[in-house]
DNA sequence: GAGTGGTCTAGACCACTGC
DNA sequence: CAGTGGTCTAGACCACTCG
């Protein structure tokens, strides 16, 4: 079980700071001669190291020391900026695209409406340290929010547009959470390899007034993030 | 890349029902034969699809198909038996070990007590369908439960105790929730390899009287699990 | 005792990154 | 353009499971 013994090797450079937050690991040829090992085996302890949210992966660029997890409350509406700042991170949101499109069969179920109606599907990408973490799929049912996209979406968080043109708040969240690993797209989006760990956060919000407003899928880098709550049960 | 299509080769098998819930999948030699492959290249497609919890391992057993996960409230207090059956579930829980110790440096910051404090400590296994999905274990404050141990931990709920016997219940429930991966005793009490994916939900739990009462440390299966829950926002 | 999964070796080619 | 990571081959040995 050599594999043990390097996981162990890197995880002591990474707690006595021989290795530091987001620096790049050497070439796992180098890692692998420097061990005595093959990069078969090497891999196997990054990748074990990986699911366990020590190092991560660029894709074709290396492995990188991961740093402390975000902090999330998803029954919190602070947004990410708000959030990420709170905790002395810098945040950083690239939007992909924001449009209006018939809704698909999926998209439709979540939102309770029937298929192909109109929607608004808004896709991002935020970072944290300028490292991509989080893909937001956000589907919005357009019947509510008419003329949405000609706010400005890349600058303001949805939640501000809600509030501060429709007047429109969330007052009731329900979310599921689920692993999973990032695929496709949305891997290339995170520069990661395709089958890296995720953290999938599915929320469905509800106005004020009781009425389904939006849904936003979440693909979150697995070791960016973790989940903090607090519940106040009723008697 | 060729483990993309026996990745979605056995993905169809699932779907079309041809491998089902809980069924073992054919030797890794067989599959690779049937694939033209080799095993490093077929385990690679089995570990991605692990990742994203269609099948799963037990040590030295085999690959099988996941079942569907279990939905799970972090919020209620629903015990994990009731919210199985409430599911349709067949839950069994194992006691691994109740008894008295001096709390460890960790368990005594989760208590807010001093290092070496008396608590309870309770480890349990909790199987559906006589699969092992989840390990728990629980630190409790002793001097809220005199006797605690002589009650019968094996076969009622440490909740059903606090209630029942000392008038105590949960009102507030501060939980996290990571992800990690399954290591040493945990992952064989679970029949997991080592590193297989896991679901880390830390909760510590406060009394109607807004006390620490316990702390539980769960390591779910992360197949095994969909965390599903609504937040109600304060105005 | 046969067969299985866990682990490991020693290579190889290719497309891409980053200089 | 050199070097890297992603992918793949064709084996091997061992400890364990299961019949």
């Amino acid at each position: 079980m050599q594999y043990l013994k390097i996981k162990d090797a890197i995880v002591e450079q990474i707690e006595d700071g021989m290795l530091t937050a987001r620096q790049k690991l050497p070439a796992e040829r180098k890692l692998a001669e420097a061990f005595d090992t093959t990069r078969v085996t090497l891999r196997e302890a990054l990748s074990m190291l990986e699911a366990e949210g020590r190092v991560y992966r660029e894709d074709r660029r290396g492995w990188f020391v991961s740093p402390e997890p975000m902090s999330y409350d998803p029954t919190q509406t602070l947004n990410f900026t708000n959030m990420a700042l709170a905790q002395q991170r810098q945040p950083r949101t690239e939007l992909l695209a924001a449009k209006q499109v018939l809704a698909s069969k999926h998209a439709a179920k979540k939102l309770e409406l029937p298929p192909f109606s109109d929607i608004y599907r808004v896709d991002r990408v935020r970072y944290l340290e300028e490292r991509p973490v989080l893909y937001v799929t956000n589907f919005i049912r357009a019947e509510l929010f008419p003329d949405l996209l000609k706010r400005d979406c890349s600058r303001n968080s949805l939640t501000d547009i809600y509030r501060e043109h429709y007047g429109v708040e969330y007052q009731r969240i329900r979310y599921r959470i689920t692993t999973s690993s990032l695929q496709g797209e949305i891997a290339q989006a995170l520069r990661a390899t395709a089958g890296t760990p995720a953290m999938v956060v599915e929320r469905i919000n509800y106005s004020q007034t009781g009425e389904l407003i939006d849904c936003d899928i979440e693909y979150w880098r697995h070791d960016a993030i973790t989940i903090d709550s607090i519940a106040e049960l009723s008697a």
